[in-house]
DNA sequence: AGCAAATCGAGACAGAGTCTCATTATCAAA
DNA sequence: TTTGATAATGAGACTCTGTCTCGATTTGCT
């Protein structure tokens, strides 16, 4: 999987920054080139790591504080996976509404759409008084039968 | 809501320690009792909050080690929603097959049962490849809606 | 009662995340 | 281009959930 190029995420992420009058520091585009140099889903920490290597001088804070402003923004996705331990999928601008499962021992993320099952999730939710803000359907598979199957490809739905 | 006689979930996990060859303690019954004594989820930490109101003695440790055996045994369902924290109900033995949604600002959960939501992530999955071990739909939604809805009452599915 | 093994509590430790505070960098206006 | 208000920074203390160790205690079988 090549790195995709993102040159236009983040120039909305530096233009969403200069409307909200905050500054694009010298930490902050090492930290953003980094999220939307990968395809793939990361931790705070992982982006730190990751973050670290285009800017040493890069610190565990300043990643915390910028990981609220590309949520905000809406050009990276905060999964909740409990109350302390996030993770942030920077595909989300380009398709906005999958789901995702994750693999309870090797931590994969696949992700997929159904919009049958949008569909049944909005209607279970309406009718027990919600309005739906996100939702997140977790299913756990042990890697044994993972590794069966070929590491969790996903073969289209 | 009364607190619920769980008198047989109670002699079922003792019989269940005893098969294994553990001990029945003061402690673990404290802790027992508590579990089979609400109705509630609880995370670990409430858990011994009110294990300790009924025996000041025990310890944070003894309850991490207990849960794992609570759920060992069937009777309580551990929902895990992140590497790191855990939300357990009390209530599984009595009725397997339901799923939670959980609010946002006051993680208040709300139980609810469906067939046709089940049947479709059981289709998903298998298209992608998983044997699903276990599934957690979580749905957040704002404490705004829910308390204009009447505190997240489960109206009936 | 006696004993081996299971269990215990206390507290050190780990990992994710938040917060404070003194210092530095940004950037718009002069 | 200098200035200056203030946004942003890094270090590290701190919290919270959970794990692990270890020496002391309890259990329950004989």
């Amino acid at each position: 999987m090549p790195a995709p190029d993102r040159t236009a995420a983040k120039e909305k992420f530096m233009a969403f920054l200069e409307e909200k009058n905050l500054r694009i520091t010298t930490q902050r585009r090492a930290i953003v080139d980094t999220v939307f140099g990968t395809d793939q889903h990361f931790t705070a920490e992982q982006l730190l790591e990751w973050a670290r290597e285009r800017d040493e001088s890069v610190s565990r804070a300043t990643v915390y504080r910028t990981l609220p402003l590309l949520t905000e923004s809406g050009l990276v996705h905060e999964m909740d996976f409990g109350k302390d331990y996030k993770i942030y999928d920077p595909n989300y601008a380009d398709h906005p509404n999958h789901n995702h499962i994750i693999c309870d021992d090797c931590d994969k993320i696949v992700e997929f759409e159904s919009n049958k099952l949008d569909e049944l999730e909005n209607e279970i939710s309406h009718k027990l008084g919600f309005s739906v803000k996100s939702q997140q359907l977790r299913i756990n598979a042990s890697c044994e039968e993972m590794k069966k199957l070929g590491e969790c490809k996903n073969k289209g739905l």
